[in-house]
DNA sequence: TACGGTGATTGCAGAACCTGTCATCACCGT
DNA sequence: ACGGTGATGACAGGTTCTGCAATCACCGTA
């Protein structure tokens, strides 16, 4: 058993990863993915809240600069766009790690659990900016329907992204889809 | 223990509301609820899925009530008012239980377990309601970001709902956020 | 080199959740 | 009286997750 050779979390998500894409997630227990990392499974739960949250790595860390970036977003703009500016500001981070986000969105898919796990994320990442619109000076309620429908667009374009053949970044995707928002809330 | 005496998921629900309120959701454990209810935790988990679900009676048939009062909107009618008068609709069936709503209410927001699965089922009832927007030929994304923007309005409505002194509807609170919503996607 | 502080890792016990399997019971129609 | 049906119960067992305390490696300091 190694013991120290740094980056335990990568190496439990990526053993984590490894399991649930060969035998599935429910087929796969904790002690497992430790052992497979070299640690235990006491240790997995002193990284990890739970065994879903494995799978969710970076997002609290996402959500607090998405809330920073749309507090410091310039007077003169439009709640959405700065928004939308703030979620372009961070899909670098998502470019540059297409292929682990196929094989997570697979996993996730597949099970009701760590689709509740991704909404609970969603949800949060919606109040952080309701809470962000807030501190600009938005009133609710349309800080909280303004959050919302941002955070649908963004789902929108994460999936576009995922799923485009030509590999265009998230940022593109970003755009076009706050470009249908405007199209269709036009109609509302 | 009386067996067959009817009603059994409703004995479990008022149970686990009663011992959630009491000690606590956490504090509680399923054999429990069952003993109170004069049942064990076997036939518990015969009739909801898992310790979370007893939370939420009839959410599954609320979907299913919306989905087709959606689909069956008339046709001249804007997707978004389609959806408002579907929730309209199932309004009164919360009306008359307010109390219970109350106290379910803040059982939900003291653990972030129950707020997950909350979030599950709201999920539910947006693609729900994309899919019944489909069918009425709306296209995607408008399908998406409407049916979220509306669930959005729903859960505003209901807290408001939940916190108006003077009692008025679940209706009246819907048509006032629905209306706010016209308000803001204006600014958009 | 010795020593102590710090933080990560581990072992262990145990409660609670949840499932599979099969037996038992009440009801109902014949 | 009899058998079918569906709900309930008993039991075993795996898995998740937590609390507690001990162990280990590293690092600064004397």
């Amino acid at each position: 058993m190694g013991r120290w050779p740094g980056g335990t979390q990568e190496r439990l998500q990526e053993a984590a990863i490894e399991l649930f894409t060969e035998r599935g997630y429910e087929r796969t227990t904790v002690a497992e993915i430790a052992t497979r990392a070299g640690l235990t499974e006491r240790t997995f739960y002193n990284h990890f809240a739970d065994k879903r949250e494995v799978l969710f790595p970076g997002q609290d860390s996402f959500i607090a600069k998405v809330r920073e970036a749309v507090g410091a977003a310039p007077a003169e703009q439009s709640p959405l766009d700065a928004v939308n500016a703030a979620f372009i500001a961070g899909s670098d981070w998502f470019d540059q790690r297409r292929e682990a986000a196929q094989r997570r969105r697979h996993i996730l898919d597949a099970h009701t659990d760590l689709r509740e796990r991704e909404w609970a994320k969603l949800a949060a990442l919606g109040e952080a900016i309701t809470a962000a619109l807030r501190t600009r000076g938005i009133p609710d309620p349309a800080a909280t329907l303004t959050a919302a429908v941002s955070v649908t667009a963004y789902q929108l374009a994460a999936a576009r992204w995922l799923a485009d053949p030509q590999y265009g970044t998230l940022g593109h995707h970003l755009h076009t889809s706050f470009e249908d928002l405007h199209r269709t809330a036009r109609s509302w």
